[in-house]
DNA sequence: TATTGTTATACTCTATAACTATA
DNA sequence: TATAGTTATAGAGTATAACAATA
């Protein structure tokens, strides 16, 4: 029932007015801010960032699995690889093992593109994290990473540490 | 099974592994997704929820306020008011002071309401925050408050080192 | 002239289904 | 029959500008 409770507000509403969910959108949306800003010219922002990231490292991946390993739609990774593909970062070319599918392949100009991208994320990280001393900022990567992680990763999926999905 | 890559991969490339813009955002979706769900009842959602939340505190906003504080615009929190207001959660009600603006205020049902969300919401973030012990818990809310007020609190921008303009 | 709130419009995302060519 | 990729379309969400009433 309505109550004088919000009248008095005890100390323990304080803590309720840390909202879990709004410091999430809120944190997110302004790194969001900082990333797009920092890579305007970069086709599909950050997210053609991370394209170029996964695709470039191991073995060339098809177009599904590197939206199944970023969290994308299939039908977003089309149009996402077409900007990165007409901007000559990646070419598709054909899986000689199944001709329906695509090998991913991130061009010298997209290899040298995602190392400068390193560079711009590493500062907008760093802005962003700013706040925070060093120290703390490592703790909230860390436990940030372990949430990312466990939302994400099913029981069967052998994600190590080092390869995160 | 990945791979032989992962002993080659030195520290240094370790680490850009741990992407802080994709944790952030699947943590954000995850949990967004979470809210959502238990809160499908509630008209706009988790936001619905916040603007209850700070439009019941204290002395009675404007919408404009209420946008403000939320970080939502104001055409947006007018159909949010709008369905809140259809669902006889808040009334609108002039304010004597300024007959351009309006007091929102929260009635008895949407009070109740706030009551139950509260608890829905606690469910959801101690769900979300399982993975991470109780103590872990309890450090993350702390850090990402003090970045998500930081992002909102800034009181003039300027271009630091890591983000030039 | 500036501000509060509303409305209308347009643009961006995302989700979905349908389609092709393969398997 | 199922899968990889593409295309088209609709819906949600958001951004923008214009407007009326008031300051």
């Amino acid at each position: 029932m309505p109550t004088a409770r919000d009248a008095v507000v005890p100390l323990d509403e304080q803590h309720t007015h840390t909202d879990l969910g709004w410091c999430l959108v809120t944190a997110t949306r302004e790194f969001k801010r900082l990333a797009l800003e920092a890579m305007s010219d970069l086709p599909g922002g950050s997210r053609g960032y991370l394209v170029l990231k996964v695709a470039g490292r191991g073995q060339p991946q098809s177009q599904l699995s590197l939206a199944r390993e970023l969290g994308i739609d299939k039908t977003v990774m089309t149009y996402l690889l077409d900007e990165l593909e007409q901007a000559g970062l990646i070419e598709r070319r054909p899986d000689p093992n199944d001709r329906r599918a695509r090998h991913i392949h991130v061009t010298r100009r997209g290899r040298s593109t995602l190392a400068t991208c390193r560079e711009t994320v590493a500062g907008v990280e760093s802005t962003f994290l700013n706040t925070l001393g060093a120290k703390d900022a490592a703790k909230f990567r860390e436990l940030l990473e372990r949430l990312a992680l466990a939302d994400r990763v099913k029981p069967e999926d052998e994600c190590g540490p080092a390869a995160p999905c």
